[in-house]
DNA sequence: TTTTGAGTTGTTCGA
DNA sequence: GTCGAACAACTCAAA
């Protein structure tokens, strides 16, 4: 008999209990990975993130010797197991509200060639909904959430499957082109790298330089998690006590939590956790939009953040907060526009803390920001782009100006001697805008 | 059962 | 220039 392995968010073949399963099932096993599965359509999302995706597929491509076949859709999937008569189609089981709606569509779709459907262990070391609080509800806050996830086992790295079982892969009509992908540094090995290297140079420093934009303090593994390129219970086993690994292990605990957030409330990876904030006035204006996406707000600290995201298809954590709160608190902009701008161009693209993370920003999500918590995006560049050396970086209009003065190009007679965008609002007056709508929607 | 204090990521204002 | 206070409402756990 043949079933098929279905690779969605879960690239590697290491500490892969899904697969492990499908490989010990005893049939042969047909390796599939399918485009449309990480967010949006495959199609719309922007070229770096395409790119970034093909690199994936090509390292696990290489793993797999070669037995991988990439379709377009999930659809394709299955007019493939009716064309072939396939018995099972194994996958990770999924917890975000895109992920677990499309498994189900998936396994109703199947029951037409009497395929069965067979959800494997998920790429959590906790699977969400497993943690609860006392009375068996789940929590909204993060840090008793964190203590209880702390104690429960992640259990141990399960070892690699026999891929003996895998067969050769089939004609796709869909062509992912992963030679576009050459020079683009992905996949388990290099995942497994990086963890190495996070360990052995930055780990020590991480609680104190994680935040600042000029430095590369960051484990930079957000790509590899979201694409399932490492399990984080593979990270977890490797971190031991010292202090910047406890502050990274509460990262990680990070993502778990606004996982399980997402199982618990479905809705809000677009709708608002507290239905309260729809009814808040907001604006909304094309031209403003496309502003902000391209970095041309005027605000040195939002453009760099913006361009890099262009550039790299990545953005440093601190500067994310800071153009989520500019979009939301100074445009005045619904959470979901930036949310959307960002999974259409994040690399490391992860749905639920990518709208709980916008949520947390707009005020509206678990453990939410005071609402009087507005970033101040000049202040927030000289604490943490100290020598404006991030701003630099990505806005070449501000190359003249030295030191911490590229964050305020308005302080210097020729501050816009080549080109740079003047400020297209006062931050001053929109945080009071801001606070005024808010106090508008407060409960009496 | 009720109360109390703390809770990822901040800024402004007045002394 | 530095410093403390003030800026909601709600969730959760411990007292």
């Amino acid at each position: 008999m043949v079933s098929v392995f279905w690779f969605r968010r879960d690239l590697r073949i290491k500490d892969h209990p899904a697969l492990f399963q499908a490989l010990a099932s005893g049939d042969e096993i047909l390796l599939v990975a399918t485009a449309d599965t990480l967010g949006a359509r495959f199609s719309e999302l922007s070229t770096i993130r395409q790119n970034s995706l093909r690199a994936s597929w090509r390292e696990l491509k290489k793993s797999l010797s070669g037995k991988l076949t990439i379709l377009e859709s999930p659809k394709d999937l299955v007019a493939l197991a009716q064309s072939m008569g396939i018995r099972s189609v194994y996958v990770s089981s999924a917890f975000d509200s895109q992920g677990f709606k499309e498994l189900a569509a998936i396994e109703r779709d199947l029951q037409s060639s009497e395929t069965k459907l067979i959800r494997g262990e998920g790429n959590y070391a906790v699977s969400p909904g497993r943690v609860r609080k006392s009375d068996g509800t789940p929590y909204r806050v993060y840090t008793p959430f964190f203590n209880e996830w702390v104690k429960l086992d992640p259990g141990t790295p399960i070892p690699e499957g026999n891929l003996s079982a895998a067969m050769p892969e089939v004609e796709s009509s869909f062509n992912a082109r992963l030679e576009l992908s050459v020079g683009i540094l992905a996949g388990e090995e290099y995942a497994l790298k990086t963890l190495e290297r996070f360990l052995d140079s930055r780990v020590d420093a991480y609680a104190d330089m994680r935040n600042r934009a000029d430095v590369g303090g960051t484990s930079h593994l957000s790509h590899a998690l979201s694409h399932g390129e490492i399990h984080p219970r593979t990270i977890l086993s490797r971190l031991g006590n010292g202090s910047g690994e406890s502050v990274f292990r509460k990262e990680i605990a990070w993502r778990e939590f606004y996982a399980d957030v997402m199982w618990h409330n479905p809705e809000t990876l677009t709708d608002y956790l507290n239905p309260k904030f729809a009814e808040m006035k907001y604006d909304f204006d094309e031209q403003i939009f496309a502003k902000w996406c391209s970095g041309q707000t005027g605000y040195p600290m939002v453009d760099a953040g913006m361009r890099q995201l262009l550039q790299d298809g990545w953005m440093h954590n601190r500067v994310r907060m800071i153009v989520a709160s500019f979009l939301v608190k100074d445009l005045h902009f619904e959470w979901q526009h930036g949310a959307k701008w960002f999974e259409q161009n994040l690399t490391d693209f992860d749905p639920a803390s990518n709208s709980h993370g916008w949520q947390w920003t707009a005020g509206c999500g678990t453990d939410a920001s005071p609402y009087y918590r507005v970033f101040n995006p000049v202040m927030q560049g000289l604490k943490f782009d100290p020598n404006g050396d991030y701003v630099r970086k990505y806005i070449p209009e501000l190359s003249h100006l030295t030191g911490a003065n590229a964050h305020e190009p308005w302080e210097d007679p020729h501050g816009y001697s080549k080109g740079y965008p003047k400020r297209i609002v006062d931050h001053a007056e929109e945080r009071n805008e801001s606070l005024r709508r808010l106090e508008a929607i407060k409960t009496a």
